[in-house]
DNA sequence: TTGTTACCGAACACATTGTATGGTAATAGT
DNA sequence: ACTATTACCATACAATGTGTTCGGTAACAA
């Protein structure tokens, strides 16, 4: 890809991001992040169609690249569920957003938090569906599998986000002691 | 209340009501709700100081009205735990969902049921909060207070959520049985 | 009846969006 | 190294939406 392409489009990268930390999505302006980037206006428009397909790729540029479950990469990608220990998924998932990888903390954390909690529970139900295996448990026998799999997916979720609204004290693995328990109970603990 | 002043206001709830179900609330301009509405553009800037504030009062009109803890109301507002059944509150809830009372759930069902799911989790929190014994069953003894109660508020909205994007096929029963499975495990079922 | 209040319509300044233009510099292909 | 392509910039632009102001009118309350 031509280098200019790729500058220009990781200038408008950041200068959202850093608008994304500090306000809120509706009220970011394309006029604020092209002065941020310093790029001209038609530059902005040459790469995006809108500020909603900018958010949109913002976020396929961040979950797809950590979920995708293309077993191809080994380096260059870091697919979360690819390293060494492949048991504990969760506690490994927490572990990396406690490293802030790829910044998605920093977004998680940040006033518009729901914005992309959307996007990662959306990614995580594609990997609990195609890799249930990961996540250990069994899944009640009356529940219907894609109930199951949106609540597994979802109180994940609301595990980083109760993590994140308290000031995110507790180590990675309380957390996911936490996580297991919620979802299957506590005699059923996972180790 | 001056009656002109109530009626602008319903006027101006409807509209935006019925706008709200056929696009996205960003895409909705403070020009199609007066149109529809039929009121002059200072009168709705008199009512409402922008389009955020409409729709929080909207959801507060609709939500406190229902989750309100005040038990004084008796009749004239018709708080959901008040009737007859106390124990199955969540069942209750559901059939009250169901009945689609006060077009709830027109809101929750429609594009823009992110907006409404999160105050609706907010009230929901509230309710666990100040009566948890409505909800049967026992938090496990690791999990912190809060923890417990955003994961079952979270829990419950995640299965109406379920619930809609599947053409609400089920009976509130049978979503009440899912609710209480993923909540509590399949061996600990309320009856 | 009288004073107050809510409304309307219209006009307004202002900000934001998305597009179009012509000129310049970096890049890629040969 | 030469050439054609491509991405970029600056500027200008129409179109749309926001929130405010104002004088006049009708509903309301006392």
């Amino acid at each position: 890809m031509d280098r200019r392409q790729k500058k220009t489009r990781e200038s408008i990268f950041n200068a959202f991001t850093e608008l994304l930390s500090k306000k809120h999505y509706n009220q970011i302006t394309v006029g604020e992040i092209i002065e941020k980037a310093d790029v001209g206006r038609a530059t902005f428009y040459a790469h995006f169609e809108t500020k909603d397909f900018l958010l949109k790729e913002l976020c396929e540029e961040l979950f797809c690249h950590i979920f995708d479950a293309t077993e191809e990469g080994g380096e260059k990608h870091r697919h979360i569920f690819i390293c060494d220990a492949p048991s504990p998924v969760i506690l490994h998932l927490l572990q990396h957003l406690q490293k802030n990888d790829n910044k998605i903390l920093d977004l998680l954390a940040c006033e518009n938090n729901e914005l992309f909690l959307r996007y990662f529970k959306e990614n995580l139900k594609m990997l609990i569906k195609n890799h249930p295996h990961l996540f250990g448990g069994e899944k009640p026998k009356e529940l219907p599998d894609d109930y199951w799999i949106n609540h597994v997916s979802a109180t994940f979720v609301e595990t980083i986000r109760w993590w994140l609204n308290n000031g995110m004290k507790e180590s990675s693995q309380t957390l996911s002691d936490y996580f297991y328990t919620a979802i299957y109970g506590e005699e059923k603990q996972i180790t």
